[in-house]
DNA sequence: AACTTTAATCGTAATATTACGATTAAAGGA
DNA sequence: TCCTTTAATCGTAATATTACGATTAAAGTT
């Protein structure tokens, strides 16, 4: 086992889920919040920042690359990235949409 | 390996991405929408509802038990689990934080 | 062409997560 | 008291994640 039971539910669930986990490591989070403040946001810069191994926040990137949220643009040998501004809308929207369902306590 | 560097970041990295694990499953997504959605929640409910069985179910639900997301009331041998409303809130908080931060798209 | 810089990928080890059946513990009912 | 119901926990197996060093690939420079 140890796999997830994707089929099982919701495009909704799953899709939620998958936001969710990528925001679900702090050095993801550091480097999202890296990516807003600076402007710009070469990968390298993103290393040096964090306290991790190249190689590590290269993978962190790629899983926030999987989900649409973080691009790279090529910039000679380097590269540029930043936060998807539609991704980020999106991200907004169905969170949002979750968080706000919960109104009343009323159990319990 | 495999153990996160937890030290390294700050606390509200390390609150955002438990909060954003606690998310990172589209069961416990599922168990969430369902607790919104019923005001009564014994955990059998919860049982019937998902495509999984009665242990996993209760793993998923110590997990958002861990985070405070959801709270257990005994009632006799069942017990009553609801979204806890002061953590909810909390959580609606700190993502929007993280959320309404980033303005504008001006890189890449 | 050879060299440098930059980032992705590979290989690997350790730890974590997911899932299930079986067992246990707690509470109420017969 | 014994039995039933309900949910947590245990034990276990499979898969996933995290992290690093080493290597590779791509792009520019000399």
């Amino acid at each position: 086992m140890g796999l997830t039971k994707t089929e099982e539910f919701t495009a909704e669930q799953n899709d939620l889920a998958m936001l969710g986990k990528a925001l679900g490591h702090p050095a993801r989070i550091a480097i999202l919040q890296f990516l807003i403040r600076q402007k710009a946001c070469v990968c390298g810069a993103i290393v040096d920042e964090l306290p991790l191994s190249q190689s590590t926040v290269s993978q962190h990137l790629s899983e926030l690359k999987k989900v649409g949220l973080v691009k790279g643009d090529i910039d000679g040998p380097a590269v540029c990235y930043c936060i998807d501004a539609k991704a980020w809308s999106r991200l907004k929207t169905v969170l949002n949409k979750l968080l706000d369902d919960f109104k009343d306590p009323s159990c319990c």
